[in-house]
DNA sequence: CCTCAAGGCCAG
DNA sequence: CTGGCCTTGAGG
């Protein structure tokens, strides 16, 4: 018995079919369920130089820049450029100004977050360094944002992709879609930052960092620095026990949709909004759950009114 | 194998 | 010095 089941027999359930209709533009009953796991591979970086505002052309020593900054970067770390600002260490970069102040330039590369760790002292060529996980983790990243909400003809749910296609009503649909639900592929490691990709570090070429180092550092450290309160401690363990973590909440979820696809025949498939109904369903359920199981919750004292104390 | 960032090259 | 294009080569 699902509470949002719907039943085809009561007012209700015939105006949300409506509703839905009206939310996807067409026939919802016709539609038929496919589970994609990512979207196409799609243009990769459309995206301008952070620096400049040229195109970019890839990942060059931590971030997406543009060639022209990925040369000016390489250059000046690896000669141990040293520029002057002729005003005040605050000139306009962008394509057309890029190479009036070097200087700033080079600070504006810094304070992006080109890292200097990634020109290699010893010029290697070729391979790859510590920096390619995480061009990788930030690309899945980003494109699996894009596909999010430019999504065609989709409805994402706890990274559960519904797809619609239809079919001329009628005629019993020669292959049943397998419907196999998958995550989208999610490596969601909490928040995503994009700017500067992420940790620092530890040993990689101090000779090459040394000059430069000081003044990057403590701007990072400067931002990091600004953390809220911690609570107190004998709560910290409580509190983290209590966290409802997403990824817990879809794998519920999910599972409970796989089972009921593949418990079902192929003549009573579940439609788009019956899928969407359980979604509903076991997340409402697993919300009471979380809630009844935390204990913050569970210290809620209940009080009922007695009749002496009763207002009127 | 292919990918794609890192270094190299060199005309402008 | 600049920046577009080429060559490398570890990792997926
Ligand atoms: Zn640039
Ligand atoms: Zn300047």
């Amino acid at each position: 018995m699902s509470l949002f089941s719907p039943d085809p027999s009561t007012q209700a359930a015939l105006s949300s079919v409506d509703y839905a209709q009206d939310l996807l533009g067409s026939d919802v009953s016709g539609a038929s369920l496919q589970v994609k796991t990512e979207d196409s591979w799609e243009d990769s970086f459309r995206e301008t130089c952070p620096i400049c505002g040229d195109k970019v052309s890839g990942y060059h020593y931590g971030l997406l820049t543009c060639e022209s900054c990925k040369g000016f970067f390489k250059r000046t770390v690896q000669n141990d450029k040293r520029y002057t600002c002729l005003e005040k260490q605050s000139c306009p970069i962008d394509k057309a100004q890029r190479t009036r102040c070097p200087s700033c330039r080079f600070h504006k590369c810094l304070s992006v977050g080109m890292r200097l760790e990634a020109v290699r002292a010893d010029r290697t060529r070729g391979g790859r360094n510590k920096l390619g996980p995480l061009y990788r983790r930030d690309r899945q990243l980003k494109q699996q944002r894009r596909g999010l909400d430019s999504s065609p003809a989709g409805i994402s749910v706890y990274g559960i992709k519904l797809e619609y296609s239809f079919q001329p009503q009628g005629g019993a649909p020669p292959t049943p879609s397998p419907s196999p639900c998958s995550y989208e592929d999610s490596q969601s490691t909490g928040l995503g930052f994009s700017s500067p990709l992420e940790s620092p570090l530890p040993g990689c070429l101090p000779e090459l960092c040394d000059p430069y180092c000081q003044e990057v550092k403590s701007e990072w450290l400067c931002s990091s620095q600004v953390r809220p309160p911690l609570p107190s401690p004998s709560l910290l363990p409580e509190m983290m026990h209590c966290e409802l973590e997403e990824a817990a909440l879809r794998a519920w979820v999910l599972g409970h949709l796989q089972r009921e696809l593949a418990s079902r025949g192929k003549h009573d498939r579940l439609n788009t909004l019956g899928i969407m109904c359980r979604v509903a369903d076991q997340t409402l359920f697993a919300l009471v759950e979380w809630v009844r199981g935390c204990i913050f919750f569970k210290q809620l004292t209940v009080t009922y009114p007695t009749l002496n104390s009763a207002i009127i």
